[in-house]
This record gives C-alpha cells, sequence and structure tokens, in this order.
DNA sequence: CTTCATCTGTGATGCCCGTCACACTAGATT
DNA sequence: AATCTAGTGTGACGGGCATCACAGATGAAG
C-alpha cells in the first residue's frame, strides 16, 4: 500500500482537493476506503439513492455516463488521475444523475460525505477553493449545453475529441482510448457520422491512425472547429 | 428604501444565501448596491471579464442567456426575486459566460466577490448550503443536456413550459410572460415550431391562451412528456 | 384612430443526421 | 490456426426539424 504521501501527490492540481491543506487532507484520506475496479466496473449507478459519498481516482481511468431513455449512452466526462466526481449527489443528497464506470483497470478512494465537509470546514480557506472548482463545472457544462444546441456534427466532434487530448503526450494521442461509439455518446451523435468525420479528417490530415487509436496531427484545426463552428 | 430585513425576507428558500445567518446575511446585504433595471437592460455581458460580483434579484425577473455562433440565442434559465445569478464567474474569476437581462422592471442587488466570500467564511456551516446549492445546479445542467440529446422537440417544450409554471399561481400561469421565441431559445427549437406544438396542445386543452399569455390546464401531461419523452 | 413594430400561424422546401443493413477488420480466446 | 466478439467503413433511406416566405393579429405610441 502506497504511503499517504504518495496519494496527495498524486492529485491533479485542479481537484476539488487541491485546496485543502496537507493536514486536513492526510485526515481526510486516512478515513478514506481504497477499492481497485476491473474495466467495466461500475462504482456509482444512476438513481442510486444511497448517494453519501464521492470518489477520488487514484490511477486509471473513468466514465461518467447517464444511460437515457431509448437505451442511449450518453457520456458526460471522463477522467483521469486525480480527479474527483461523484460530489454532485454526495453534496445534495439526491439521488445519482450519473453512472460511473473504469474504463480500465482502476484505483478509486471512496471519500464519505461526512468526512468531506468535515475537511472542508477545519479549513476554511479552502472554501474558495472548492466554490472555485465547483463553478468551473458549471461553466464546462454551460459549454456543452451552447455546442449541443447550436453546433453541427463536426464542431461537436472536435470539441469531444479535443477535450481527450492527452496533456501529458507530446504526441496528440488521445485519453482512454475511446471508441468511435464511445466519441459518438460523448459528442453526441451517431457512431457511423463519427466514422465519416475520421475519415474525411484523416484525408486532410488532421488525424492520423494508429491501429485503433487516434493521433490528432492539427489540433488547431480542431479547437477553431470547435469554438467556432464550420462557418469561422 | 427598503429595510433590511424586507430584503432579507425576499431571499428565496433554496437561494445560495439562505445557508448564511442573518447576521452574515445584513453585513453582506449591506455592501451590497442596489440598482434598479429597466425591461431590457442588460446587468451583465458574455465574455465581460470583469466579473467580480453576483447579482440579487429583489424584483422584477431576469433572463440568462448566452448569444451563440450565429446570432441564435440561448436562454439558460429565467429567474425570480430571490435568486442569485452570475455566481460562477464570480466564483472561478474567469470571463462571464452568459448574458443576464431584465425581462421587466426590476431591483437587484450587488454583492462583491470579496464580501460574498467574506460572508462565508465568517460562518463556516453556511459551505454546506452554498456547496449544496451549486451542486443543484450542476444537477439541472446535467438534465438539460440529457433532454437536448434524447428527446425531440415536444418533450424540449414541455419541459421548458413545466420550468416556467409560477409556483405562486393557482392557475397554471408561466412566469416572465415568455414570448413564442424566447420558449423556442430556451428549450432548443425554432421559433415557428413552438407554434404548431402550442396549437396541437390547445386542440387537447393541454394549455389555453389568455391573449398572448399561456396558461397550462393539465401540467401533469407536460411534465410527463418531459420525463419519459413522446414514447412513455 | 392610425401607424408601426412585434408577435403569431401555416404552408412549402430541403437537408442534416439518425437508422438500417451488411461487409470487413482486428484483437482476444481456446 | 480457428473462432468469436467488438469495433469499423460505407451506402441507401427517411424523418424531423430548421429555414424561408408571407399573411394576419396584436398592442404600443403618436
Amino acid at each position: 500500500m502506497d504511503t499517504l504521501d504518495e496519494l496527495i501527490d498524486k492529485l491533479a492540481t485542479d481537484s476539488l482537493l487541491k485546496a485543502l491543506d496537507p493536514p486536513q487532507l492526510e485526515q481526510l484520506l486516512r478515513t478514506a476506503r481504497r477499492k481497485e475496479l476491473a474495466r467495466g466496473e461500475v462504482i456509482i449507478s444512476q438513481g442510486d439513492e444511497e448517494s453519501d459519498f464521492a470518489v477520488c481516482l487514484l490511477a486509471g481511468g473513468l466514465k461518467v455516463s447517464m444511460n437515457s431513455a431509448g437505451g442511449r449512452e450518453i457520456i458526460l466526462n471522463y477522467c483521469g488521475p486525480g480527479e474527483i466526481v461523484g460530489e454532485i449527489a454526495m453534496l445534495d443528497r439526491g439521488p445519482r444523475t450519473a453512472t460511473v464506470s473504469a474504463v480500465g483497470p482502476s484505483t478509486v478512494l471512496l471519500l464519505p460525505s461526512q468526512a468531506f465537509i468535515d475537511a472542508v470546514l477545519s479549513n476554511p480557506a479552502s472554501v474558495v477553493g472548492v466554490m472555485r472548482e465547483l463553478a468551473r463545472r458549471a461553466r464546462q457544462m454551460n459549454l456543452i449545453v451552447e455546442s449541443d444546441r447550436t453546433f453541427s456534427m463536426a464542431p461537436r466532434l472536435a470539441r469531444a475529441i479535443v477535450r481527450l487530448i492527452d496533456p501529458d503526450a507530446d504526441d496528440g494521442r488521445l485519453r482512454h482510448n475511446p471508441s468511435q461509439s464511445d466519441l459518438g455518446a460523448f459528442a453526441g451523435l451517431a457512431r457511423e457520422n463519427v466514422s465519416r468525420l475520421l475519415s474525411e479528417w484523416e484525408e486532410q490530415s488532421v488525424i492520423r491512425r494508429q491501429g485503433r487509436a487516434l493521433i490528432v496531427l492539427n489540433a488547431d484545426y480542431l479547437q477553431d472547429l470547435a469554438d467556432f463552428g464550420d462557418e469561422g
């Protein structure tokens, strides 16, 4: 088992926990139960009423999705190590709004609601950081709604891909190796059209394929598409 | 000028401020500048970088909207007295994500960022309530994304209308007297189709028209549509 | 009352994109 | 290697919904 110091190092800099001081953080993490997840394993189920914990990802990857009417999957977000998910229901005690599952073998910490609240309360200065992080998420959701409403397929897929570019890799590799179906569920379009768009972009050398994986060659092009649509 | 007590009474029970104790609240409101808005007047502009305040509505109504590429308006929310808007940018100091304007003559308080943070810090117990409220908003945005992605026109419009039913009125009157264009921008569909759907619903006595205003006769029907789509 | 801007009703047109169908590919498993 | 399952490529089709066009209605302002 890792030491707590190692765990703390892993926390992403923009995590909901970044605002906590090391002593508070250590206290919080000590109360957390650690869990290993297999690929595809579900840690939070949409609709679940017992929502008294959040999940902190230590290693691997998580997928946040809703299975909506008609059986269609909507992927809201992908998470990497250090990120927190499940805090909406943990904070407002409502039913879980989404399902969280592992995209590969993963290690998570289960943070009990009360422990999280205690940690924040014991260090009031951290409140600002927590609120800031919650605000950042709201901002991102606003962008998604705008994107859904006004943009056609290409810009929406572009935005999804840009969000998935691995910041730790020098080449334009994507995180979490999404399939075309995943990209479709993430961007809100049919898998077949993902296929067609990717072929088109490969022609134009915007992307490249390495086996099944995508490499983004021209991130600026995709970013432009994501920001301004096909017109601009 | 009203007394502070009167102002405090006006705060909605689920406001971002509900968690503050009266002394803190009074302190906060005392630092706030009061402002009168004419119909259509803009109090927050999308893209604005000076985002160091939130807005608390005392009287009237506010519209939160984004003007997206292509000149299309997207209405994200309508607010009534006691509600707070503009807290995303206030908290994370990023540019304003949306424009806020008055749907009629309104009175607002401008809450300086620092004063809000001070108020929260001076009463740590309020933190839980503030976080809960932020979480509630995130939850609502999730629903909107789901709705946009999976539902056809009718359920989306139904959801928009249900959100606008005036809780203070016994009949099914709507708040803010939205035009068909407004309803379209709120639900994410073309104005012409709003017109067609409303006519259809009037036939079925789901709604009634009073001059230009809408009266909801069968809220359950609309709620069902909003929850389960046309299929269910 | 008249005028003018804004809102509303309704048909015609077209196209974006989801769905269906089916062949093909590539890792996984034995 | 043989098989199997999940993923991919591509055409054809059709429907839902945006857009265009214009007429009628309504109400605010003079």
